[in-house]
DNA sequence: AACGGGATTAACCAAATGGTTAGTTTAGTA
DNA sequence: TACTAAACTAACCATTTGGTTAATCCCGTT
């Protein structure tokens, strides 16, 4: 990989890829500082702790992670539109960093509610507000008829389970269906008109 | 917890819990035997090496889980009847034990193929057989008609999807709607009818 | 050339970890 | 009661782990 950037970065590119691997219990300062061929203290000497190594990768990945998910989910589209956006969104992220939700899933278990606190709302995504945006257009465009008429946390459940799912069975699919590396990526990539245009027809009023 | 059972069944007990919520690289020898009440040379008297204590709790996991799906997966119900039987196997199975999926993606992010090797082929499971019947059947009733004609395998993975994932969010449903351990009970027991029914309106032909 | 501060390293440390062992208790049996 | 094998314990061990430190290197400034 890239030796290019100076150390700090270094770590950084190191740490992500191995937190995002092993989650926080199984990943090993040693191995970083390897990956990154940097002295072990020079961890420390930047970052301080393992802990706060961690941190900071949870936070960047929070940061990119999020806003480029409620751009779409607040945005003034109308529903149909949204929902591609958002699954296209999904598809993309996820094509990227394919290790992230287990990350975050990992994070929230050990976790929960710390992680709100500090890093959900201790920041200003435009989380929450995006969120209820989405769920009061549902019901304004199920209130005009454009919709089936039903409490919209489920239809933002159906479309983020069906979008990130996938992508968590990963390994599983591949084996099971015997798929390559392209069979996996055209499938995802079908997945990008299926599930918008499948979410809408479940949707008639 | 239960102090009745042989030290061998409080061993198990304990290590379940632990390795669930913790994954293998979280959880600590000590700790599954402080849980379990018994000297930690005991793990190793019964079990011989934290691999092998991990493997079998992995194994009663996979012993208990697959049956109860593959039985729905591969019965003779027609297509509805069958997709209303897996979501609510689901539920009921997630209700029991919300950690399971976290605990076997981990697992498969670690080892995916060597898993498969081990633990799926090496087994007796009817698991490729039932879910290659499922995707055969859709087949059948798209071309009678019944169902919209499109891969049933995206089928699949948004049944699966609708059904698992949420109950992986569960500790994020909760933050951010304000959800009580009553109220994510509820939720996921109405999905247990909106599943099913959401996703035969989109396969509609 | 001498200075000085940040960057870097090798060596080190205490605690924790998975695992072992030698010895003791317990319970069934001849 | 004496014997034995399994169950159990406390103490111990080697290695790994996150973290520290003292010394050195590097490089721009005076």
């Amino acid at each position: 990989m890239s030796e290019v950037e100076n150390p700090e970065q270094r770590i950084l590119q190191a740490a992500k890829q191995i937190f995002y691997e092993k989650g926080f219990a199984g990943a090993r300062m040693q191995e970083i500082s390897e990956a990154a061929q940097v002295n072990k203290a020079m961890l420390h000497y930047y970052f301080r702790s393992k802990q706060q190594l961690f941190d900071r990768i949870l936070k960047e990945a929070l940061d990119l992670v999020i806003p480029r998910l409620m751009k779409h989910m607040g945005s003034d589209d109308p529903l149909e539109e949204k929902v591609k956006k958002i699954v296209a969104a999904y598809t993309e992220l996820l094509t990227e960093l394919p290790h992230l939700p287990l990350f975050i899933l990992h994070v929230l278990q050990t976790d929960a509610h710390d992680f709100f606190q500090r890093m959900i709302l201790g920041s200003n995504y435009e989380f929450q507000p995006a969120l209820m945006k989405f769920l009061m257009q549902y019901q304004q465009e199920a209130a005009a008829g454009k919709v089936k008429s039903m409490d919209p946390r489920h239809i933002l459940i159906n479309l983020v389970s069906m979008s990130v799912f996938p992508f968590m069975m990963k390994s599983f699919l591949v084996e099971i269906l015997g798929l390559s590396e392209n069979d996996f990526e055209e499938f995802v990539g079908q997945r990008r008109d299926i599930v918008p245009q499948f979410l809408m027809d479940g949707l008639r009023p």
